[in-house]
Order: C-alpha cells, then structure tokens, then sequence
DNA sequence: CTTGACCTTGCACCACGGTACAGGGATTAG
DNA sequence: CTAATCCCTGTACCGTGGTGCAAGGTCAAG
C-alpha cells in the first residue's frame, strides 16, 4: 500500500491542497502517519474519503454532518443502539432530500415542455414544487 | 389580495427578518411596491418564493444558483431555446444529486441492516456510495 | 552541491449567507 | 397622548468553508 504526500492527494481528489489540512483539523480526515521529515503519508483510502466530503456537500451537507455520516462507520459497539438511530435519521433526510429534488425536477419538466415549447407562451408557471406549510 | 410587510413575511415564510432585505438586495425577491411611509409590502406569493429558497438550499443549490432556476420562470421568449437549455442543465444536475443520494442512502441502509445488528459487529464498512474517478 | 519543486507551520485574509445594531420615523393599543 | 412595537437605512459583525502567504526545511534532477 503506497503513500501519498499532502499534495498527491489533493491533486488525486481534485481539491486544494490546503483544504486537505483544513480537513485534518476538523477531523474530517484523520491525522495521518509522518515520514522523518514530517511530511503527511496518506493511505490512497484517502482519496475517497475526501471525493465522499465534496460529493456530501453537493447534496447539501454541511462538513458537520458529513462529519457524523462518517463518525457512524467507526463508533464503537457499546453504543450501536445509538448508531443505528442516528444513521436511520440521517437515511430520513436523504429521503426528504430525494422527494424535494423529483418535485424540483418535476416542476422544471414542466417548464420545458409547457411553457418553452413550440407555441412560445410568455407567462410561464412558477416553480412550484415546495409550497408545503411545514418542511 | 393582502399585503405582507417584511416582518409579516419574514414570520410565515420562517427566516429572519434581516434575510429579507438580504435577499431582496440580492434579486432573489423583485423590489416590492412601498407605503406612504416607505414601508415595503409583501404579495402573499412571495411567502411561497422565500420557502422555495429555503428548500433549495437544503438540496445543496447557492444563492446565485437559486437565482438562476428562479429566473427560468421570467426570461422573455426571444430566448426560449435558451431558457430550455438552462432548464435542461437544472435538471441534469437534479438528476444527478437524486442519484447520488440514492446511493448514499443505499450505503447507510446496509451500514444499519449488517453492521449494527444484534450480531454488533465491531468493523463497519465505509460509506462508499461515491467512489466513482470522475464527478 | 545547488536549484527548483515540494513539504512544514502559524497566521491572515476571502466569499457566502446571513444577523445585529444604532439612530430615526410610523403605527397601534391602552 | 404616550408607550410599545413595528418599520426604515447604513454599517458592522459573525460562522462556515476554505485560500494565500511568509519563513523555513526537504528532496530529486542536473
């Protein structure tokens, strides 16, 4: 299993090679091995971890949240109850997450072929796909 | 129809008061007729439009990119096909992040089912729903 | 054995999305 | 009529998520 420097692996996961040590504060990742010198050894492992985090945050995840997600992989036994309860809530989320991005979808589909279609109408519908009181 | 002042709209839709100046300065709510006193009054609409803000930034969409689906629903028709397009973008990254979130989902409802159970075993798998080289 | 490209640290700065505050005017309840 | 509560504006501040810079150490190529 070869090793990666600070830059090798924000280069290999597409972000900025500070926000890898941006990320090692948070303990977002965590704090690798040193070579002699002092250098970060990162396992290649790592290259998905931080490919996880931005892909979290595009669905609207916070690095606090993205944070737990990845805190439930590694919490111990004792408390597994809890780590299932707290991965079901998160799952909720995702759910809600899903059914307000098919309204989303649903309501620019709409857009497209009523309003820009052929017959060109100027005064298109609102998007309107989360009006809901509550959520 | 009624008239909504800011802190009346501010109170239904949910946000702070100031976020409705706030959005107002950055075009995401049009500049609203005022009273005698200067007072700004709210269409009852615009309740809705704040609470679709709302939303989309949960499902992971910034300001600016709010912006631009919100504006969709207004361009003139001179640029229909442009408009499609735009609108088409949207849906692509939608479908995208309604993918994504699939899968995260998927990765956390095996992490509950086979890890967390009564059998507590101590290693869990990483969430690895998102591993994939390019987005 | 030097030059350039990497690495280390601490610290300062940035954009985004708000949020608070001061100083003043309007409106409504008692 | 007056106090409380709303509204107005400008401006300053805040947390989140980075990003850049300076001063110095390391490593690999020529």
């Amino acid at each position: 299993m070869n090793r990666l420097t600070r830059g090798k692996l924000a280069g290999q996961s597409g972000v900025n090679i500070a926000t890898i040590r941006y990320y090692e504060k948070l303990e977002l990742l965590p704090a690798p091995p040193r070579s002699n010198a002092g250098y970060r050894m990162f396992s290649t492992e790592s290259v998905n971890r931080v490919r996880f985090i931005k892909h979290a945050q595009e669905l609207g995840f916070s690095l606090k949240e993205i944070k737990e997600l990845l805190d439930l992989r590694v919490t111990p036994v004792a408390t597994a109850t809890d780590v299932r309860m707290r991965a079901s809530g998160k799952i909720a989320d995702i759910g809600n997450k899903i059914q307000h991005l098919r309204a989303m979808k649903k309501s620019l589909e709409r857009l497209v072929n009523s309003c820009c279609g052929i017959g060109s109408v100027s005064e298109c519908p609102i998007l309107e796909s989360l009006d809901s009181e509550e959520n």
